[in-house]
DNA sequence: TAGATTGTTAATCGATTAACAATC
DNA sequence: TAGATTGTTAATCGATTAACAATC
């Protein structure tokens, strides 16, 4: 029984560094398209707004990426950071919910480009099913689970109105998907070792409203 | 100069205090719904997930609204949390980019409740303008300074590509919005005192990424 | 009154910032 | 080598949790 001995997941990275990733993964993406090949942790805390300190610790959770009186070599740590954020492989989605907000999903060339590809949207609507947003077509939300066994669907999307969300996170479950991206708002009750990342609307525009009502009205 | 005299904007309340505020409200909201009439923190804790201590902390930044011995009555902090949120009064918003998400925008009729209120949409393109979703029209981006400034639209949303975005985000000041509501997966460069809130799918997805790519690749 | 639960202060914890030795 | 900038430890700051007196 050494005191060295780790726990299960050693020493987990703060989910405050983690939301900061993609933002650098961003920058260092423009820096890659403008030719820019260095740069150095003051630098890019010019440009993120984060201090330098702060970006060299978050950097160094996962690694010595830099070089001490260089900085560090743009390519290298996009590509680093990409495989950290899961960037670099290809995952199947399918997205329940063919409203206006799933159409939408289903039509952004950006998340492609990141790997995340959109095979199906699943509707009840009988004048939906049948339809075609790019080259992906509405499909019964019957045939959901079917689909998503036989097309290795890892990534579940749900675009529907908040009163089914949480049956078809379970239907989602039971098909056997790895992770949940939720627009509905509400809480999802689902087992603690899911993975569902939440998209509130509705708060982001309660609290722009928030900081309205305070500079304006009072 | 007394010691006493306040500072500008007296004791700010923090940024990750007003986060939790929208989910508060929904939960209240929703005990509304069910004909609750009285909560207490510890109740509130078991719904939301934070602590009681925590609860008990965020709202008293705003007031004493429960009562020892008893907790809060949920019809009045439901209403004080909307009048903090400033969801009390209605907003005039408009949309530029008319693509599928800002017809998705347009459509969602929970923003209009929440007071909210989309009254046009704006794209370049010939083919949209004229449209209609609902019964809200897609005009020509051209004539949005004048719009905006006709109808007292104090919220400007931009669901347009990001190469556009910041170039819009300057219109929409020019013309004397309040805020942005900004979907376009970049940083605006604006005057400190402008209201922004940004909602970044992007990003959102990349951490569902990252957290499949800890769970299931290594 | 006795029991319950807030409002609030104090203690703890975690995250950010500062500082600097290591080193390219 | 001298200058620059990282990686990392220590100091600070802020946010969360615990505790309990106030009070309904």
């Amino acid at each position: 029984m050494d005191k060295d001995y780790r726990t299960d997941k050693e020493n987990k990275i703060s989910i405050t560094v983690i939301r900061r990733l993609p933002k650098y993964y961003r920058y260092l993406g423009d820096l890659l398209d403008k030719g820019i090949n260095r740069i150095s942790s003051q630098e890019l805390s010019k440009m993120t707004g984060f201090t330098a300190s702060q970006i060299r610790q978050d950097l160094n959770n996962f690694g010595g990426f830099g070089q001490q009186g260089y900085g560090y070599n743009v390519e290298e740590l996009h590509g680093e950071l990409g495989k950290i954020l899961g960037l670099d492989s290809v995952y199947n989605a399918v997205i329940v919910g063919a409203g206006n907000l799933g159409q939408a999903i289903a039509n952004y060339k950006g998340f492609e480009d990141a790997g995340f590809k959109v095979l199906s949207l699943f509707d009840k609507n009988p004048k939906l099913i049948g339809l075609r947003i790019r080259d992906i077509e509405i499909r019964d939300v019957d045939t959901m689970v079917d689909f998503i066994k036989e097309n290795d669907v890892e990534i579940g999307i749900i675009t529907s109105p908040r009163e089914s969300a949480q049956e078809l996170a379970e239907t989602y479950i039971e098909a056997g998907v790895k992770g949940i991206w939720n627009f509905a708002p509400t809480d999802l009750d689902l087992p603690d070792d899911m993975i569902v990342e939440n998209v509130r609307l509705n708060e982001s525009l309660f609290i722009l409203s928030y900081f309205l009502k305070e500079k304006y009205n009072r």
